[in-house]
DNA sequence: ACCTACCGGTTGACGTGTCAATGATGCTAA
DNA sequence: TTAGCATCATTGACACGTCAACCGGTAGGT
């Protein structure tokens, strides 16, 4: 009986096993969340999440093209992603990469018509399938509670990996 | 203005901007989560969760084996992932197969010394990880609402998918 | 001018996951 | 008996991610 009833966590080295199994929970539910969102945007797109924020932000971006670092940048993913995830999705002809005018070594990454149609065909089921098995499925409490977990997750990340 | 404030998300189409957001922040946030505590446990003991997930199953085997669909079963994977992560695992030692005696064209897993060595040593790092990552980044109100989430959209997922 | 260091981007190797096809073996019904 | 048929497990092809190495070009310091 070295630790009984701390202040809370006062210096407990390990989760208890009520604190494990919520864990458990909750990234085995988000993983299998994740997944059943990528397997309806592939049934109803034959896009990827990848795919569909990639277009996304060439669809949002002026004259429909970006730099392939800012792309990296703006949804997150390192260059080396981002490289390989292109190189996929040109060879489907989703996008299209050119040498940039304005900035000698960079590349241009450009939406093209089949890509944005994709994107346009996609939009609308992505959204929905993000109601049903998200929105709907909690009420609006639980929402902004997740909200507010998913910030605090963050945050902790943020702080303990400080970028 | 077709849609003033209905009961609450009457016959609505599509999540609001403020979901969309939670959604995006809550969906990435555990991803990188997940991704992080992969790379912890990865540092600390060269094992990915995938193969912390087989060895403590096979930890807590009696005889400390199993048949490979029980297995499959028990940590929730398909079969064809479990076959190609352990033929990973076991040229790296961490397990041994061989025909199973009792059932004709079962396969039997077994933990190797060295597996359950480096799963000795990967324990109490990765719950540690927990923690930090996960458990002290939350109030406990926290924790109990993300149980709750977790069951909520489990459930939505099982009522949609029914298996 | 030259060496170096960085920067943007690509590549290769490899681990991981899914799907569909393939063995291999036992069960059952004609 | 044997022609299916289900079951257990593996395999191959491919998408996706990370890491480290690499390449070409620009910029800075000496």
């Amino acid at each position: 009986m070295t630790e009984t009833t701390p202040g809370r966590r006062g210096g407990r080295q390990l989760p208890t096993a009520q604190e494990l199994r919520i864990w458990r929970d909750f990234i085995e539910t988000t993983a299998a969340l994740s997944s059943r969102l990528e397997s309806r945007l592939q049934g109803d797109s034959s896009l990827s999440t990848g795919d569909y924020a990639v277009l996304l932000a060439l669809s949002e971006a002026e004259g429909q093209a970006m730099r392939s670092s800012e792309l990296a940048a703006h949804i997150g993913w390192e260059r080396s992603r981002l490289s390989h995830h292109l190189g996929r999705m040109e060879r489907r002809g989703l996008i299209r990469r050119q040498e940039c005018a304005t900035v000698p070594r960079g590349a241009e990454v450009l939406l093209t018509k089949a890509g944005a149609e994709a994107f346009g065909g996609a939009t609308f089921p992505h959204l929905r399938a993000i109601r049903e098995l998200f929105v709907d499925a909690l009420t609006p409490d639980q929402i902004a509670a997740a909200g507010e977990i998913a910030a605090a997750l963050r945050k902790n990340l943020d702080v303990l990996y400080k970028e």
